[in-house]
Order: C-alpha cells, then structure tokens, then sequence
DNA sequence: ATACACATTATAATAATTCTAAACTATTGA
DNA sequence: TCAATAGTTTAGAATTATTATAATGTGTAT
C-alpha cells in the first residue's frame, strides 16, 4: 500500500477526507508517469474499469471541483462542447489536435517566452497561454 | 437604405436569404467602427432593444452558427461556462478580464509573434493564439 | 463504540443548446 | 402579377452537461 498511502496523506494534507473513491481518482489521476489531459466522461470511464464498484458521475464531478479549487487539476478551455482538466497544473501550452481532439503539451523549448508589450491598466496577468490548433495535412491526399 | 443594402448584398453572396431578423442581425453584429466580442444572451438582449418584433432564440443560434460556418464570425472558446464569439475573423489575441468576464483585442504591435519550434509531424498549423488572463491588482487594497 | 462531520449516491433540477414540425416569407418564373 | 417552391422563423419539446438535494453511508476523534 505506500502508493495509496501517498494519495492518503496528499487528500489529508490537502483538508479532504482520504475516502475509497477519492483514492482511487487519485490513482487514476496522479499515479503516472506523465500528466495528462482528459474530460470528465473519459475520467469516468477510466475510474470505471479499474474498480468493481460504480462511481456516481455527481462524486467525479464534485471531486475534480475539489480537486481544481486546492490546485491539484488545472480546467483548459479549448472547445465549447467539451470541459478538459489537466493534470499538469503549471502554466504551460497546447496544440489541439482538430481531429482527435486530443490535447498535446508543448515542450517549453520548442517556444518562445512570450513577450507582452502592454497590459491593461490597474490589472495583473493571471497566465499567458498559447494554444496552437492542427489539423491533419491533406495537402497530398485526394 | 445604404447600410441595409450592403447586408442584403452579403447575405446573398454567402447564400442566405436577406430575412428582416438576418438583416436585422447584421446590422448589430457589423454596422460599427470596431469589431467586438458577444455571448448569445448579450446578442439576444441588443437584438431585441433594437427591433420592436421579438426574435426567436433558436433563430439566433443557427444564423450566427450560419455566420460562423461561413467565416463572418469566430467562436473563441475562453470560458467552459459560457461561449464567446467574434466579429473579428482573424486570428489575434486575446486579454480575458476575469472580473467583468469581457474580451479584449490585444494589439498587434503589444505583442511579438510566436516562434514555434517543432510542430506535431503530419499535422498543419490552422492557428496559433494567445490568452491573456488578467484580474484587478488588489495589491494596495485591504 | 459512539457521535459527528463530511462524503457518496440516486435522482431531480437547471441551463445551454439543438431539434421538430407547423406556419411564414423571399424568390422565381409562368 | 402571383402561385409554386425552397428556405426561414418560431414556440415549444428534447437533449446534454452540469449542479443541487436530501437520504444514506463512512472516516475520524474521543
Ligand atoms: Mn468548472
Ligand atoms: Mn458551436
Ligand atoms: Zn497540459
Ligand atoms: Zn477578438
């Protein structure tokens, strides 16, 4: 058990209780190699197959609320139909694939600080962050 | 009629039919100076102030997914909540206020282009855009 | 063990968006 | 001109994603 006690004291550190569902989206969520990008119907499916119980769709949403509040999970809009979280809570940014509609890091060497000669008066920057779509090239395809 | 003519005139090259709610709708969206940024709701409140006749809501929302599907406006997805659109079509920055939640243009001249070092293999660049989120600095307030 | 606060759940409620199908209107060409 | 037709608007229903409710269950401290 060190993995889940890990999450264990990570929920406690954070003021929530270590419950058996809590701890099983930690897994999912944060026992990785990488981040990750997801929404919450993927989440839902993928707390689905690794327990025998049900999760109920109110706890999963409830919980990555929780979770996005303490700064464990980042929300990126990127397409109005659809909410993706990312479990890289740095700020960082995208490509999106227009096909898949997967999200993509992009290496912070592969871009340029960006470098903003103006800002608006009396407020302070929250995140500068990129997002850069693509699309399958067709240019040679009939 | 000049102005009215003008939208008569787009509408029909873009293969809709110049209605009195289209025309109506175009005078709103493109009869000023400058572009701006409008959620439906807004949209749907500046219509109505300025037409005696109510206009429907549906009504609404497949002309502007008409006008969008046909490049007269641009979805620009900033907030999961809500969905923002554009009369500016080309691509550009973005400030987001998170107090008030508006869009704000940034300017060309504010902010240097992005330099993309790597792109994902076998995929075209479609866009490549900034969000700036800011909020009021209450840095000297209690 | 007990009590309490907190969490989960099924279900209902809400909100944004899309669908439906009947009534209406712009366009065309007889 | 004026019907025929294709396209449009509309009210209201349906759908979808998300949030609220309130009864039941669980983790924690004593
Ligand atoms: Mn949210
Ligand atoms: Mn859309
Ligand atoms: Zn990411
Ligand atoms: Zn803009």
């Amino acid at each position: 058990m060190p993995k889940n006690c890990n999450f264990i004291e990570k929920l406690r550190d954070v003021g929530l209780r270590p419950t058996k569902q809590r701890v099983k989206m930690c897994e999912v969520l944060f026992n990785r190699e990488k981040t990750f990008h997801f929404t919450i119907n993927e989440l839902v499916k993928m707390i689905s197959e690794q327990m025998n119980q049900k999760i109920s769709l109110a706890t999963v949403y409830n919980t990555v609320h929780a979770f996005e509040k303490k700064g464990y999970l980042k929300e990126i809009s990127i397409d109005s139909h659809r909410s993706y979280f990312d479990t890289n809570t740095s700020s960082h940014h995208h490509f999106f694939d227009e096909d898949t509609h997967q999200l993509i890091d992009i290496d912070k060497n592969d871009i340029d600080t960006i470098n903003l000669k103006k800002n608006i008066s009396g407020k302070k920057i929250n995140s500068i962050e990129v997002l850069v779509r693509v699309a399958s090239d067709n240019q040679n395809q009939k």
